[in-house]
RNA sequence: CGCGGGGUGGAGCAGUCUGGUAGCUCGUCGGGCUCAUAACCCGAAGGUCGCCAGUUCAAAUCUGGCCCCCGCAACCA
């Protein structure tokens, strides 16, 4: 209502995200990350406004779209639909959710690209690449000459003319917002990286190309379609009023929430494109750090890849959402692993904060006829209560402190940090309870007065703590704020407003129930692991990446499309006909020489005899072959590879071994019975 | 000298910017309590903070050198 005109705007986004696959516990992470801040900003107050979307233009959506049979639009619809189903599973309420194919972004990219353009920021050039016709893009860093990564295909040099965004005249500019606004970039470690990069000198960049389809068109100059990244990054514009972003009034962004792979395109380009546009800057990057897979534990089980529904639907949302927070110091990178997520669910979760309420509202129902005991106007005004001082310090450091302007560990994004102390705090009211035995005073008529008191002091910190801990484990909370008998949500309440004494004696305690049932570890992890499995194998809509070795371990590597330029492998294991297996010509060699190639320490330059002739092959065995003792082994060869330079080092074939987990370590084929060299296998 | 992140009690981590008591969670052992979700509380064992040198009254923390591990990239046709 008008009360939302008054209210201070903040406005946050998570990175839009390439939909080519489903998302997993890397995309979650973001999301949720933004969504525990979108909690505690309103708490405190603000007229939040959080986004999310997707990236929906480029060669991957328009490839995998074709694999199955599907327009790209209709694709992408279908792929999208699925992510915003499982956010909303997840109960992240994006006000905004932008897709790049929306009439208003292109209207928006447009805009900018011309305004960029009427201040003399864009001019026509040409780049030259190398180009795979078959595949329909360029390979990055290949040489003339160079086959294509993917389809093995020669590639061709192409040329094609593009329009450039002049980079380089922002080098200085970049510099001087870094200098003025040491708070543009964080972490720390992640500006230092800019700083360096951008004094390394920036050059220009191309902005629109002519060899891609499926993007917006450049106005008035048809082939050109717009580059990923001055697509992808003004949807946060878009996202809240594109040209007309004044009448919103959101713009600037407070904080764009981003992976630390993406740091760069945030960081420099979006400001830059800004600048040239005359638009106001962001207020804040923020990179967080990757979330690495504990691979022993889970690659056996094939497939890196963690997503969020069974461990939702195992140990709830709430589970995840503290372990993600809390686990990893913010900015940095953490593990993942479902031992710990359980641990950390029974301990913290289950006999923390879940245990505390339930002990001491029993207390409340059993001893105080269902009511919040009434200490008295005198001691509630004292400072005897050692929880009322402890639960002061925990707000302060979370909250931090107008006066001696200590900021707060929420506002700094330490969640970790202050999880922590809101979790100290828990154990102090346990160990309170503890030496303070209500349980006894109980049965002593003549404390009553006492009795009062201590149970107050606990449900009052349970108050506090469960105000403090809304933002992160909302679900939860609420629940507890019910059973203390609170009215309206605790999402609803002012957190800057919060201090002791809030709780009014009398309060009538609602039904007591266990809000985080402890978790059987064993039987858990089987679950989530047995679910995961399951999601894995069947029909993921076409393009999904299931693969074991794609991304870094299943890292959560968000990130827009271009840094996600991972294959976009197709569905499971096609059956060939044995006209397709004799195609592959396979025959006995034996190795006459093997050595190491300077520099690389993977692989092994090979001498093998394989009848005819005797081929050079580049074997990637290095690190579980000596060369010596490879001389007169006999192996498999394939005999009719397309040839590859390595290294340098051209390559005429391939040695068939065996890659084993976990580690892929090689193992050369070979035969119990001698063989003679050039025998072809059938 | 390709880029980056690490090496802190059994495991996983904080602390390092702003030198001065090495902290947290889990695990182990012993004890207590019984209101509570077999929970909670107390205590103990366990660390030359990767190695070497330097600065300093004082170094996990600052400086220099070295070793090792992990991502990315290049090199697993």
């Amino acid at each position: 209502m008008p009360d939302s005109d008054k209210k201070p705007k903040y406005y946050l986004t998570t990175p839009i995200y390439y939909t080519n696959g489903l998302p997993h516990i890397g995309h979650t992470y973001s999301t949720i990350v933004c969504d525990a801040i979108r909690r505690y900003k309103r708490m405190c107050g603000f007229d939040v406004v959080m986004t999310t979307g997707a990236d929906e233009h480029g060669v991957n959506v328009e490839r995998s779209a074709a694999k199955a049979g599907k327009s790209p639009q209709e694709f992408s619809t279908a792929n999208v639909a699925e992510w915003r189903k499982i956010w909303d599973e997840l109960g992240i309420q994006g006000d905004e959710f932008i897709r790049t194919t929306d009439p208003l972004h292109a209207r928006t990219v447009q805009w900018l690209f011309k305004l960029c353009r009427e201040n003399g920021y864009v001019y026509k050039g040409h780049y030259t690449g190398q180009y795979c016709v078959f595949d329909n893009a360029y390979v990055n860093d290949a040489k003339a000459g160079d086959p294509c990564p993917d389809c093995g295909r020669p590639t061709e040099t192409v040329t094609e003319e593009n329009y450039y965004f002049k980079l380089s005249a922002f080098q200085e500019p970049l510099l001087k917002l870094y200098a003025a606004h040491p708070e543009f970039i964080e972490p720390e470690s992640r500006r230092n990286e800019i700083l360096s990069f951008v004094h390394g000198g920036l050059r220009d960049l191309s902005i629109t190309r002519t060899s891609i389809r499926w993007g917006i068109p450049v106005p008035d100059e048809s082939p050109h379609v717009f580059y990923v990244w001055f697509d992808a990054l003004t949807s946060y514009l878009s996202a809240v009023g594109g040209p007309d972003y004044e009448l919103r009034g959101y713009w600037p962004a407070d904080l764009h929430l981003v992976g630390k792979e993406i740091i760069r395109f945030h960081a420099v380009y979006w400001p830059a494109f800004l600048m040239a546009a005359g638009l106001p800057l962001p207020k804040q990057i923020w990179a967080h750090g990757w979330l690495l897979m504990d691979s022993a534990k889970m690659s056996k089980s094939r497939g890196n890849v963690v997503r969020p529904r069974p461990i939702v639907s195992v140990l709830g949302l709430d589970a995840l959402r503290y372990y993600l927070l809390r686990e990893t110091v913010f900015g940095q990178d953490g593990n993942f692993s479902y031992d710990a997520l359980v641990t950390r669910y029974n301990a913290d979760l289950a006999n923390g904060l879940g245990n505390l309420a339930s002990r001491t509202l029993t207390m409340i129902n059993q001893n105080c006829g269902g009511m919040v005991p009434d200490p008295g106007k005198e001691y509630l005004k004292s400072e005897k209560s050692v929880l009322r001082t402890a639960s002061r310090a925990t707000i302060r450091g979370i909250l931090g402190n107008k006066e001696s302007g200590e900021k707060g560990s929420y506002n700094t994004l330490s969640f970790s940090q202050g999880l922590t102390s809101i979790w100290a705090l828990i154990s102090q009211v346990d160990a309170y309870l503890v030496n303070q035995k209500p349980w006894e005073l109980a049965k002593k008529p003549e404390e009553k007065q006492r009795l009062a008191e201590v149970l107050y002091d606990a449900a009052e910190t349970l108050r506090i703590a469960t105000m403090l801990a809304h933002p992160v484990i909302p679900a939860a909370t609420e629940k507890i704020w019910k059973q203390l008998g609170q009215g309206g949500k605790v999402g609803g309440q002012r957190i800057d407003h919060l201090e002791w004494g809030q709780l009014d004696p009398g309060t009538r305690i609602g039904t007591v129930e266990a809000v985080f049932p402890r978790a059987d570890h064993k039987e858990s992890i089987e679950r989530m692991e047995a679910m995961e499995q399951d999601a894995t194998k069947p029909a993921i809509p076409a393009g999904a990446q299931q693969s074991a070795g794609a991304s870094p371990a299943g890292a959560a590597a968000p990130a827009t499309a271009a840094a996600a330029a991972a294959p976009a492998v197709a569905a499971g294991p096609v059956k060939i006909g044995i006209d397709d297996f004799t195609k592959v010509e396979l025959r006995v060699g034996q190795i006459q020489s093997a050595e190491r190639i300077a520099g690389a320490d993977k692989i092994l330059k090979l001498m093998v005899d394989i009848g005819t002739e005797v081929r050079q092959i580049v074997a990637g065995i290095a690190t579980a072959y000596e060369p010596d003792k490879l001389v007169g082994r006999k192996v498999v060869v394939v005999a009719n590879l397309a040839p590859r330079k390595l290294r340098g080092v051209e390559s005429n074939g391939m040695v068939v071994a065996a890659s084993v987990e976990p580690d892929n370590r090689p193992v050369l084929a070979g035969f119990l019975e001698d063989v003679p060299v050039g025998t072809r296998l059938k």
